[in-house]
DNA sequence: AAAGGAGTATGATTTGAATCATATGAAAGC
DNA sequence: GCTTTCATATGATTCAAATCATACTCCTTT
């Protein structure tokens, strides 16, 4: 089941089956809390099937989405190590999850050094990530903005025509932004024929130029 | 040299002992540029005298503070794993710092159980810290980001009475803002009698108000 | 003593994105 | 098949913070 999870890329396959041994699956209908900051932590969290999103909130009410976790991803993996959950995760649609156990999972990762050394050089990778996801949300202009994420998954699923997990509305908090400004940004590319939006998906018309737009 | 820093606070001597080993101490004058995004990693750092900013920078020249590295910290130390670094850092004064050999620190982590969970435990921290901060940056006003800082400095120091290890100006693009904003916002507290500036020092008048602001 | 520079400070103006308000379309539930 | 809800869409208005402009105060340096 964990085979093949671009998280797990690099996690041989006798770790994938311990992983496996310490799972127990976990079903969620939509619209259910999974935990909230304070929870202590069960574990992390792999989606099987279906999508959570992972987000912080302000005192405000506003929020800002940490992670829109699709098939085949994993959230809230330092909070083994953390002991609570420091975000909120809900089901955007009925799902099911494997929960990788808290007390199995310390005790494969302190007592393996080739499964620690994967370990800490994915965690590696994540700080990296965040830290360019900050710069990017501090400093870039929503378009900029879209434009990055539209790049982004289409180099990861390596194709011109996207399929998103969530409805567009999800990707707003995500990006940091409205869902009004989110709609008439994206409503501006389509009209100068860079993308064109389908329902949930996307279809690059001109890869070069929105390119240009993020240097 | 490396014992009490905070960043290796659950490390034994043993260990610290080992990172001594591997380190090359390295005099950078304020203003020099110690790293460029794409320059391939030579370790990690850690200031032992002056103080170094780590940042990112935006295509319009925009930048982010990533970090303020005073005496004590460490910094980049994801780039051994990533092979090169991803933002920049230029010393803000005349600084001394350890450079920890990227191989030779690898090869510890990778061959030391111990170690590799201590260092696992350490960017897990991070990992959440970086979320934190980055729902911050997004959701909070300035006035609110300025305030936490400054309760986040007074815990860290334990004492009302906090000294920066750099001009007021640097922690603008550190808090997500301008300077103008900045010197604005902190005008303010100062004339409602929450906080007193004094050239480098700040003091807290009134720390519960303060908490209060923040919930 | 004068000159320059960095840090601190404030006023005036602009602006980009949030907010508020509504409307239409599409899908899901009854 | 009808109603309700959710997603998409767009106009009008507001507002907070960036930008632009300027000045003052220390400190160094000469």
């Amino acid at each position: 089941m964990l085979a093949g999870l671009p998280i797990f890329a690099n996690l041989s396959p006798e770790y994938l089956q311990a992983l496996e041994e310490m799972a127990q699956e976990i079903f969620l209908a939509k619209g259910a809390l999974l935990f909230a900051p304070g929870d202590s932590s069960r574990g992390f969290f792999v989606v099987l099937d279906g999508a959570v999103r992972v987000y912080g909130m302000s005192s405000q009410g506003k929020d800002i989405t940490h992670e829109i976790a699709g098939q085949g991803s994993a959230f809230a993996i330092a909070s083994p190590f953390a002991g609570t959950y420091h975000c909120f995760a809900e089901a955007l649609k009925d799902s099911r999850l494997y929960l990788i156990k808290k007390q199995e999972f310390l005790d494969l990762v302190t007592g393996d050094i080739k499964f620690a050394a994967e370990w800490i050089r994915m965690q590696s990778r994540m700080i990296i990530h965040l830290r360019r996801r900050l710069a990017d949300l501090t400093l870039k202009p929503p378009k900029e903005r879209i434009v990055n994420y539209i790049l982004l998954l289409a180099e990861m699923q390596d194709s011109r025509s996207i399929t998103l997990p969530v409805p567009r509305k999800e990707l707003a908090t995500f990006l940091g932004m409205t869902h009004e400004t989110f709609y008439r940004t994206t409503k501006e590319l389509s009209n100068d024929g860079l993308v064109r939006f389908t329902g949930q998906t996307i279809d690059i018309l001109d890869q070069d130029r929105l390119a240009e737009m993020t240097e």
